[in-house]
DNA sequence: CGCGATTTGTGCACGTCTTCACAAGCGCCT
DNA sequence: AGGCGCTTGTGAAGACGTGCACAAATCGCG
């Protein structure tokens, strides 16, 4: 029963913009049923099927009809998912409606490449801010954006009005940095640096260690290793392995 | 009791070597752990109790402590666990002890980073080979290793023993390296490229989107910002939010 | 107009993960 | 030797996430 309405949606004005609240897992999903489904509107789909959208988003399509239900869910039984209006929503959801800023601190080797990374300018992200802590780093132009020294984060966060951080520092420098970016406003911060930050309640971090996912890449491939080296009697088993439990965010097969 | 013992440890050869088959979310932390370990035992600390070491990993003390019973554990009631023997033990079981080659992808911006990225060989991984299916761009050199075109994988696989694959191309070549990649035999692969790939069984793929972070973010900012907006009858609430749900890899506060 | 094919939305059961709380064990000090 | 404080390891309970299976809803066609 569509007893939970969402207005605030596209188009939707007046009406209280109550965002459901949900479940984190499907969060993180969101945005990859989004990346499908602008890969299927550009394909000239104008209506998909749980089916074929789990498909392409690489999940479980009862999931993916959960976890579409709990944004108010715009389907139609026997029919499908407006691919358009399906679009809409989740931008709403995400908040991608706007464009946010982000201003990313440290221009080293990583940050040189997020810098450059088109992947953020189109999905709504615009590197508003490059900053550095290195002098000899300050004044480069990186993708036409002059980088800055880190002390005038503040007062270019007074002029752009910045939404999210990224900090590509060494581990060294990351609370630092961290915390001068909480000092000017900022609550959302990307970590790339191998370290635990510790920001004030309300703030949120995401972590992101290149590092880690080898390490568990790492695991796998060793317990897959000593998996084939034991029971197989034959010896030299490089065949088919017995399907472990995949990683959360992993998938593990489904071949075609 | 301690009703399990793990053997096949650094340092004892001969009997099985059963990889205990840890939870997949407590795998995902080890690395983590190796990390805050590698740091305390620079500081100094031979021992540290599973207090010390949730706080330096940002997770619970509790959590911490199942998640190293699950190895077998080797710490002892009233004093810690041992620094150097835990870093030991956790290496043995993430595979760690060998040293593992990787092979990369796409030179482009990201993978130019990559390349570059100390932080991989610091944990035991070596970068082994570069790739690319530009012409323009076999030949280069970086980081002291020379890029070969993506056709000489089979050969340079043969030479050296490629253990991970690291794509890092545009999302419509991803798919055809992978399969290049499973040919040569790399059983486990992640993936920068924004899709999903599609791989035998047996094969481990880890997915990581730069921009997935940022959208999921995004939903946070987006639902702070609702929240605010709203419910405080004064207007421009600019104070303490409510905590909510933090993301599974998330920290969300805890100051200082 | 009615019927069947199709697809969504969801109740329910199951497995996994987290967290608390506490007994068992260890070392130190008297 | 004995007791005391501290820390590990773990049982149990609850929260969370997943996947099945099916009722409800919609469309198209005869």
């Amino acid at each position: 029963m569509s007893q939970h309405r969402h207005p605030g949606a596209p188009g939707r004005a007046g009406a209280v913009p109550t965002l459901p609240d949900l479940p984190e897992a499907t969060v993180a999903r969101l945005p990859e049923y989004l990346r499908a489904l602008h890969n299927l509107a550009e394909a000239g789909h104008e209506t998909v099927s749980s089916e074929g959208l789990s498909g392409a988003a690489g999940v479980n399509s009862a999931k993916l009809r959960k976890d579409l239900s709990h944004l108010g869910s715009y389907g139609t039984r026997g029919v499908g998912y407006d691919t358009a209006l399906l679009i809409e929503q989740i931008e709403y959801v995400l908040g991608l409606t706007q464009c946010r800023a982000v201003a990313l601190v440290g221009v080293g080797n990583l940050g040189h490449a997020l810098a450059g990374y088109d992947g953020f300018a189109s999905r709504g992200f615009r590197i508003a801010a490059l900053f550095d802590a290195d002098p000899t780093r300050v004044g480069e132009v990186i993708n036409g954006l002059a980088v800055r020294h880190v002390d005038e984060l503040p007062r270019v966060a007074a002029e752009e009005s910045i939404s999210i951080g990224v900090i590509a520092t060494p581990a060294a420098a990351a609370q630092p940095v961290a915390d001068q970016l909480v000092a000017v406003g900022v609550t959302s911060i990307l970590n790339f640096a191998p370290c635990v930050l510790s920001v004030p309640e309300g703030v949120d971090v995401r972590k992101v260690d290149l590092a880690i996912e080898l390490q568990i890449l790492s695991f796998h491939a060793h317990r897959k290793a000593s998996l084939t080296a034991l029971p197989a009697t034959g010896g030299s088993a490089l065949t088919a392995l017995p399907g472990g439990r995949a990683a959360t965010d992993t998938q593990e097969a489904i071949g075609t």
